[in-house]
DNA sequence: GGTGTCATGTAAACAGTTACATGATTTT
DNA sequence: AAAATCATGTAACTGTTTACATGACACC
């Protein structure tokens, strides 16, 4: 599963441009690619040669010429093939955690400054995405499956944050049920 | 954040060859490192430069000789600055998400079978990891606070995959909520 | 005799990000 | 006058993984 399917996914919604694509990759918080421009364009060749795109060069009056993609029937197929696969784990890439394991390091104070600061990079995210979903919100509801899935997945994200959220409290309750000695 | 702070770590506990880092570090699930000989000795070089370890080679009879690193008052200096720095957010990589996001382009039946194969994997995740933390388990104990934490940081996997159990639960009830029509 | 462990290192391949390059138009 | 938007592309850099290289010993 690469950006190859989130390509093909976009352009089967809609005709568009590198340019619209990427702003949509950018800011769809669950799509694990940054999208920037090297990854895009170079999609899109691939994605054309492998015969999955067809494309045509818009001229525009005010701003540059554009060149629009359109999924074929076999990028629908390569599509619905990638849709079917057998799913990945998902990955998590916690360096707190890391950090946490050598903690003890450090004075009680200290610990304390660290899981909240912790918690507010938390909370920062939750807002982020609560913002990103509002605003931007590129959320395709073509059928009231379609619609449900994509709530599903903005859920999946905030459940994770809350999930942390709850499992810092309990890690704050676990240190305050240790005696105070020589960590002080 | 980097393996440079999981290393000092490592050899903050006690003085080790890069070999023992590496298997450490690789069956340690929650350094998001892979921990393969490129990282490992090249850290070790660096850390080395830096004054953060000395290092001494050890004649052995029946095995190959090898570098013992020892973590210096600079070291120690360091992994307590590095154990103090702001917290990092968690990066979640979750292909399953993109992955369902063009999912409505199939069949009822291969989407259930879609969640069936998510939750088989999350289920795999978890008992892999309960495993590796039964058998394996390099977990540090020096204090009560230091036992507190390392359980703190297993639990935090273990709620995650929890945590995806239960949002895959949700999903199916949202799911099966819309009356089908012309997804069958 | 083949496989696995101990042990250190390098080289090549691949993936990903940032920065560069161009250039018109629009907004501050 | 400067900065941002639209639009496509390339180059350089960084980071990571896989594979290669060596060699003794132990186990089956």
């Amino acid at each position: 599963m690469s950006i190859h399917y989130a390509v093909l996914g976009l352009l089967g919604y809609r005709s568009m441009s590198g340019y619209d694509l990427k702003k949509i990759i950018q800011d769809t918080p669950f799509f694990p690619w940054s999208g920037n421009n090297n990854q895009i364009y170079k999609t899109l060749v691939e994605l054309l040669d492998a015969g999955f795109l067809t494309n045509e060069v818009q001229h525009q009056d005010h701003s540059p010429s554009k060149k629009v993609y359109t999924i074929t029937d076999a990028g629908w197929a390569e599509l619905r093939r990638l849709a079917k696969a057998k799913p990945e784990p998902p990955e998590i890439r916690n360096l707190f955690l890391a950090q946490l394991a050598w903690a003890d390091a450090l004075s009680s104070g200290e610990l304390d400054a660290l899981i909240d600061g912790y918690e507010a990079e938390i909370d920062a995210q939750l807002q982020l995405h609560e913002e990103q979903r509002r605003r931007n919100a590129f959320s395709p509801r073509r059928t009231a499956r379609e619609a449900a899935i994509w709530n599903s997945i903005h859920e999946n994200i905030m459940d994770f944050y809350r999930n942390e959220r709850r499992w810092a409290a309990r890690l704050r309750e676990a240190l305050a049920r240790i005696p105070e000695e020589e960590n002080a």
